[in-house]
DNA sequence: CGACCTGTTGATTCTGCTCAATCAACGTGG
DNA sequence: CCACGTTGATTGAGCAGAATCAACAGGTCG
């Protein structure tokens, strides 16, 4: 199934000049739970978020799973280093994805490199919370991160459920309701919907976080 | 302090096409604990370890610390996707560097994005360790790590401290001292000396990691 | 309407942390 | 050469945070 686009590109950014060396594809419509890839699949053209969100995971023999990350609108992810994915890639609520194939030697590495040491950063960032940070602290950084992705707003949307909250910042999600539950007691958060929160005390949330 | 080179680039490699396009400086020493550079330095070139090991750290404001990697003879690290370093690089052990500066228009971004590309894949697979797996099995994990890329023997030299090690795994010292016990007494380690344990029952090992 | 799925909440358990003591290795200075 | 201080590692006791187990509520879809 394809749509049409509506994400406006940036004029000159790294995105752009991918779109420009790597004819891509039309709009896909990836609905909520389907896969777009499978841990094990070949890799090698990338993927370019058009709407909606992609969670990426990877997971144990014995069936925890891990979301390593969460892609929105504008955002390119699928490069690997090896000749397969080593994570697979899902629709969390019904995604738009245009496929961006990788010729070769046209590729424009440059821009490729700055978005893969753009998720390398995440990464790390996302690293010390896993090792070092407590449930509560998790939450907190994670509710900050959705936010300024969102534009710094405060009114926030939660677009996955809480499993995959769960699953993205190493805690289980009863654990994650019972956060959401004693930030709200606080008066941090205000629970307008299961996937809108509003950020009432911003400044505590970031203290959490230092 | 310059002191001359003994690892040897594989002819053909990504490593090779880095050294011929940026011209490495001379091996410098960095002893034990000594800073390569600091969180928020000025980024810009690359470092090739010669010998001895590197930790690439983040810390928390409250002094909690993430050791995101350990590099060995033959890894480049220290690329970043903004202007300044966020993580710090030091040495562990004493390690010999090289610095290959990026000479804006001839760096061979293939490369680069190769090697970036095989940094995102081992953070994503830590990520998995610190999100989702016991301290048992993050012990397992990281022994396994390190024989694999010291030519999986089983005779594993541990270059970094227990502190270093905890720090890496996401748990305390003291449970990895633990651990390190709990794994002699069931006959899969055997403790060598500090810094150096062989590896009886590997099978084990891989079982507790899947 | 009932089945199912997601989310919330409570009770209990347990892994791993904190605090603390001890020990071994090492370097320094008397 | 030995007393002393320091640093890293080990071990123990008790505690806390988060997991597990379990019950239930609310919404959705057939």
């Amino acid at each position: 199934m394809h749509i049409q686009s509506n994400f406006r590109v940036q004029e000159g950014s790294d995105i752009s000049a991918l779109f420009s060396a790597m004819k891509p594809t039309a709009v896909t419509f990836y609905p909520a739970d389907s896969a777009i890839y499978a841990q094990g699949d070949a890799a090698g053209p990338v993927y370019f978020v058009e709407f909606g969100t992609v969670r990426i995971c990877r997971v144990t023999a014995d069936g925890r799973r891990q979301i390593i990350a969460f892609h929105t609108a504008g955002d390119v992810f699928g490069f690997e280093a090896g000749h397969e994915h080593d994570c697979s890639a899902e629709s969390v609520d019904g995604a738009g994805i245009r496929v961006l194939r990788t010729n070769c030697n046209e590729t424009p590495t440059g821009s490729l490199l700055k978005l893969a040491l753009a998720s390398l950063s995440r990464a790390q960032c996302h690293m010390l919370v896993l090792g070092r940070r407590t449930a509560n602290e998790r939450m907190a950084a994670f509710l900050l991160d959705l936010s300024e992705r969102q534009g710094d707003t405060n009114l926030v949307r939660l677009p996955m459920q809480r499993n995959d909250i769960a699953d993205h910042l190493g805690v289980t999600f009863e654990t994650v309701s019972r956060i959401l539950r004693s930030l709200k007691d606080q008066g941090v958060l205000l629970l307008r919907s299961i996937h809108e929160i509003e950020i009432l005390d911003r400044a505590s949330l970031e203290d959490m976080c230092e």
